[in-house]
DNA sequence: CTGTTAGCGCGTTCAA
DNA sequence: TTGAACGCGCTAACAG
């Protein structure tokens, strides 16, 4: 493994000045600043990345913390999005990434996480469709010991910025556009779990728009589960118009349960994953561009890292109809 | 930061003690050891895994290599399970995981990739579902440089592990099962891509089940894609008993268009995925656990690490009718 | 069994 | 502008 030494003794200098042209620093003369360059090329000398993380604590690495809550198939679609977005912006800002998964940090304190990470040499951490429940994840945010991006959760600080598309307007869009589409009246809106903050900001929408379209709505917790919206559907579609959904997958359970009553209701849904598409009817959704969320995360994050101020960051979504026909071509 | 030194002076010993008690070495009395443990404990002391890491070489970590060539959802619920499996595995171990998406070793040789993991610390690398025409990180695996566990490509050397499902018995297996259930005679096969390993392991199984049930067979390629079994069948179909697939993605294809074509076909697929359930037809399958796979991978590929000698792992794996009632409840 | 010492590869003073 | 020297936190000989 060649090492930073033998690039200096190639170039003939010390290895602090190789240590300098690699950081960019300004005190280098061009002259020695090639023959630095030369050499490295010449070796295939790539930096040691740990022996740097050590050396200096300022090179921090990112840890991408995975909500602890879903399980579905559908989610790993957004997961992998997610993941894919923040690896390749990692790439290109040069930092490491971490994945952590729930069950790596599963009954610690925000103490023991902190520690954790501490010794993972990590400080800035991204966290994805937190709960408002995670009382141990908020803790870690309001201690302002990382540099924080929280995915889908609205809370900022100092050391904290808030990264989501309008969830509120979000609903609102798709849902009116269901709505105005069949000219319906009577909502079923099945939301998603309680402890989502995601879940109050889109009723919200609901809300806003039953006021604007002078509408009636039944609103149920469908937990964000395909089952659960199912059962719901089942129970009290029958004398709707119109069936909302918080989530695709819910829209997903609705949509089988009309199928499985033999009557038919517009429902719409929220995300646009690939599984949408498969239902058997068409459905509008929103899309989120969830690799572009993740990218942007990474990216402010590593700006909080370097000294940034934490704030809120509102990404653009779409309406879309999903449907197997449009997907498989 | 709490490091070793505190540890060492607040438990009155020298650093290379607590080290050895971190690490189990033999060669400390019970009573300093527990001396140490406490004061590791009333520190709350973590070790850092980077200074660690570069301390020792044989604390190498381990490099996740994904497959560039697949992109739909329904892979995604496989590379998340891939991903978990790893992860968890790596965290049990103690051992740190790299995540290596195709983009960030996209154009690079195996001497750059080479000294690049060298550079992260790499020592073991496994990689997922690897094409024959991967020359690049077939020669990566032939210089034996790294640690190796191949998953679904069948390479052994002294220091690569290969690690699959018996392909040819698991196509066997579902597509008797198939063809018994109704009887059938005249098959049409959608095999995978030509580049793949599996691709021809599987197709053997449907020439010994051809032989041994004395069926006929055509056999076209799907390329693991669902528009092209999708084509495949609208073309064949028609003139065939049965459908056999080398993937679910393809046998949700050709089911689909059967459905179009409003002509019944078993079908049957491979793999086990959830979205498998959705496509409104119940059909058999393969099931893998590709949690238990990528777990045993990771478990493998750090035996290889530690000295072990690169050789065969098969897992198991069963028959599964997949059907949405039976995945919603 | 325990402590001392020398690095791992690199960033960063501080003299020169 | 350059380089020698120190230290990041830890492991691994070695000496005691």
């Amino acid at each position: 493994m060649v090492s930073i030494k033998e690039v200096a003794k190639h170039a003939g200098v010390a290895i602090s000045t190789v240590s300098k042209v690699l950081n960019g620093y300004p005190n280098v003369s061009e002259e020695t600043k090639k023959k630095v360059q030369d050499a490295i090329k010449e070796l295939n000398y790539i930096p040691n990345s740990i022996a740097a993380a050590l050396s200096s604590k300022q090179f921090g690495r990112i840890a991408l913390v995975l909500d602890p809550n879903r399980q579905t198939q559908a989610i790993d679609q957004i997961f992998m999005q997610y993941l894919v977005g923040a690896l390749d912006k990692a790439k290109e800002l040069n930092v490491e990434v971490v994945t952590i998964f729930p069950s790596m940090i599963a009954g610690m304190t925000a103490e023991e996480i902190t520690r954790s990470f501490l010794s993972q040499s990590i400080s800035g951490v991204v966290i994805y469709g937190m709960s408002k429940e995670d009382k141990v994840l908020q803790k870690l945010i309001r201690e302002k010991q990382f540099a924080c991006v929280v995915v889908d959760a609205p809370i900022v600080n100092a050391r904290t910025t808030y990264i989501s598309i309008d969830q509120e307007q979000a609903q609102y869009d798709v849902a009116k556009k269901t709505v105005l589409d069949d000219n319906c009246k009577r909502v079923l809106y099945i939301a998603g779990r309680r402890d989502g903050y995601v879940t109050e900001q889109r009723l919200k929408g609901m809300r806003r728009l039953v006021k604007d379209l002078d509408l009636t709505m039944m609103v149920r917790q469908g937990d964000f589960s395909e089952l659960t919206a199912r059962n719901v559907a089942l129970k009290y579609a029958k004398n709707k118009d119109v069936v909302v959904c918080a989530s695709d997958l819910m829209a997903i359970g609705a949509m089988n349960a009309l199928i499985d009553m033999d009557i038919f209701r517009p429902v719409c849904g929220f995300d646009g994953i690939t599984l949408m598409g498969y239902v058997g009817k068409q459905m509008n959704t929103i899309r989120q561009d969830f690799y572009s969320i993740s990218s942007r995360a990474v990216e402010e994050v590593h700006q909080l890292m370097n000294g940034g101020e934490g704030h809120q960051v509102v990404m653009p979504h779409s309406i879309v109809k999903m449907y197997y026909k449009d997907i498989i071509c």
